[in-house]
Parts: structure tokens; sequence; C-alpha cells
DNA sequence: GCCCTTACTGAGCGAGCGCTTAGGCTCGGG
DNA sequence: CCCGAGCCTAAGCGCTCGCTCAGTAAGGGC
């Protein structure tokens, strides 16, 4: 597996830098209730209840529910742009780099999907402040992949007439996953990284690797 | 352009089929207001305000809130599944069908965002007969991509090591655009149409049009 | 023993929700 | 000229929402 796959892998909870663990616990609720209902209709008496706390409880930690939705968003981003700045940090080519980022950041969405439905589709819930914030994390993402995209350009290993636009549905096609994956399912999240990370190179035009073809 | 871009390109409003007409413009100010804050953050005095009629005049036309986002889901789901069915069932070889059904899928997803985004992202405020209903249609619309990637496998045109799950990612790249589409963007409906149907070939492994190589 | 801080609960406030009801306006048919 | 059907509004019911607040219990320093 790729270098960046142990950022995903370790852990088994990326909360533990919210304290104190009341904070965790609420914190972790609110995931859950966001993703399975959305933010517009979870209530605040369920996300304590799920903490096992009284409803006035969330407020102790939290100042309003805005607040929690964007401490996930925060961190949630923070983690996806980590995620994807190690692979693109990677010492291979831009194929390699490329194929790295790509079933990283999908065994992200998939593997953590409650997360991922969180930050990729509550967006708009914000408060205009909060969503700049987090639009300028986007950016960065934006831009890490297509830079590994001009790298390959650049040197010739791929051929992509609209890099702006195919760096557009590459994050597409990634961060889609958290819509429609279903752990039950018949696929794994390495599964779905390694088949994105293929369909993505023929995208970009690379040769895959081993392929004689010119 | 292709067979299948009339269907989207020539009307201006897809609701002719509501009648009376205060049923209409309450279901079109429902769109509206679905696709901007989401069916939960929508109340119903928002959705009458904007057709110019007090709250207790939806009740007259709709039994629930819920029954307008199901008319607007089903009508919206047969509209794509007929665009898909019109691209797939063309005259031409299997890439030429599966860039024109990308392009007009695509084309319908960006040109009518706000209906797109309801019928795609609102699914989970059905409740469960409403919610099957629609997810039927949905296999239908996922059977008739299948179908003409494996027609490509069979001719010899693609190059697919998993088709379900390519179809998959197929279904899933056009779909997002419904997220990330801005009107006020650098791209047209027809353009990012084009973009698309270039890359999913790139997927399935087609050699694009005029391309020589073998 | 005393008091202060921290973390929490039970009760409930004002607001806004989805939806209902009673009644009025406007017409075409008799 | 009247009537009933169709369509609409003003008012408001019952409920749940996000959030508040007074009070309580536990723990540590002196």
């Amino acid at each position: 597996m790729s270098r960046a796959a142990e950022t995903v892998g370790g852990e088994t909870e990326p909360w533990e830098e919210v304290t104190p663990d009341a904070a965790r616990r609420l914190l972790v609720a609110a995931v859950e209730a966001f993703a399975e209902r959305g933010y517009h209709a979870t209530t605040t008496r369920d996300i304590a209840g799920r903490a096992g706390m009284s409803p006035a409880a969330l407020y102790i930690h939290y100042k309003t529910k805005e607040e929690l939705l964007h401490r996930i968003s925060r961190i949630g981003h923070d983690r996806a742009l980590a995620i994807l700045r190690t692979a693109a940090g990677g010492e291979g080519g831009a194929a390699d780099r490329l194929a790295d980022a790509v079933s990283s950041f999908v065994r992200w969405h998939a593997g953590r999907r409650t997360t991922a439905r969180v930050v990729q589709y509550e967006l708009d819930a914000l408060g205009p402040e909060a969503r700049a914030e987090i639009l300028a994390l986007r950016r960065q993402v934006d831009a890490e992949v297509r830079g590994i995209v001009e790298d390959g350009v650049a040197a010739g290993e791929f051929d992509v007439p609209d890099v702006q636009g195919t760096t557009l549905a590459i994050l597409s096609l990634c961060i889609d996953v958290a819509r429609w994956f279903n752990i039950e399912g018949p696929r794994t999240p390495d599964e779905v990284g390694a088949l994105y990370a293929g369909l993505v190179l023929r995208m970009v035009g690379a040769r895959p690797p081993g392929d004689a073809r010119t």
C-alpha cells in the first residue's frame, strides 16, 4: 500500500484533539446525527441524547449548534488536506503521486463516510465567515491536485487539454464517494480507492504502470 | 450537437405537465427553495411566499410538504431517465452513444441545476414508500449506462476491467455536477458536457474519435 | 470546614414550525 | 338573480425547535 495509506488506516477516531472528553463525545454524536439526517433535520436534543447528556449540556461546550458543525467541518477539511499533501509531496513520478492521492482521498471518503458527508455536504449550513474559512481550505485542496496534474503535463507523463476542468472532475469523482458509498456494499474502501486511481490515470492520459503501449 | 441535446435545450420550464397553474407555481417555488436551502431548512411559508400566496394555499394543491418533494423528485427522475434513454437508444457505436449520454446527462445537471440538486440530494427526506419508488428509477438509470458500457466491451470498443464499478463512477461524476456547477462560473453546461464526455471515453479505454493510435 | 470553580440537570421561554379551520370572493349554469 | 363549486386568506392550534437559567453535586486549595 502507498505511503499516504497509514494516515487513514492507523487511527480509530480522529477526534483525539478535541478536549475535554465530554466535548468530544458531543462532537462525535453530532457527526453521526448530521451524517444520518442532515444538519437542519438534527435537533440539539438528539445530539445530547446520543452523547448521554441533557440538552443543556451541549451549550457548556459549544456556543451554538452551528459552532459544532464549524468545528467538525474545520477538523475534517484539515485532515483531508493533510492526506492529499502527504501524497502530493511523495517522491515518485506524477502518475504515482496522483494515484496515491486519489486512492488515499477516496479511502478517506469511503472509510470515514459519516465525517466526509458532513464535511462535503453541509457547507451551506454555515454562516458567511465560517463558510469563507472552509472555502479557503477547499481552494488549497484543489491547488494540491492541480499541482500534480500540472507536474505530469510538464514532464510529458500526462495528456490533459484542460487542466483546471480535469482537476475539478477528479476531485468531484472522489468527493461524491461520500454520497453513495455503503459500508455494507460489495466494495471495501481500499478496493474503491484502487479502482478510482486507475480511472483517474486514464482520465489524465497516463500510461498504466507496466503498460508497454505507446 | 447530439440527438439527445434538444431534450434539454428546447424547453424553458419542464413543469408544463403540472396543472392547474397555481399548483405549478407552488412547485417551481418549492424547487427553488429546496435547491437553495435544502428541504428541511425550507418552510411552507417560504414556498407559498415565493409563489405569491398565503401559507394555507399550499395545502389546497398538496397534502403535505413531503408530497411536493415527492412530485418534484418523480418528475425530475423521469426527465433524467428519458434523456439517458434517448442517448442510449441512438444508432452510433457504443462510444458515440456513451459520449451522447454523458454530455446530455451533464448538460441537464448543469443547466437545470436547481432541479437536479433537489432530485439528487434530497432523497433521504422522502418517506419509505416514496423513496423506494425513486430508487427503482435510479436502478433503471444505472442499467441504461451499464448497458452502453457492456455493449462497448462486447464490441471490443472499450477496455473495462470492472463494468459495474466504472458505471458507478461515470454516473457519480455526472451527478456531482449538480453540487459544484455555478451558472456564473467560467463554463457553460455545453462545455462541461463536452469535457466530461471526453473524460468518460478515456475512463472506458475508448479511442477518441479520429485518433489513429492502436 | 469553607468556598470557589467546573460540569451538569430540570424546567421552561419565545419563536417558528407544519398544518387546519372558518369564512369570503369569483364565476358559470340555471 | 341566486347558487354551489373552486380557490384563496386570516387566524390560529398544537407542537417542537434552539437556547437559557437557577440550582446541584463533585473536587481541590487553604
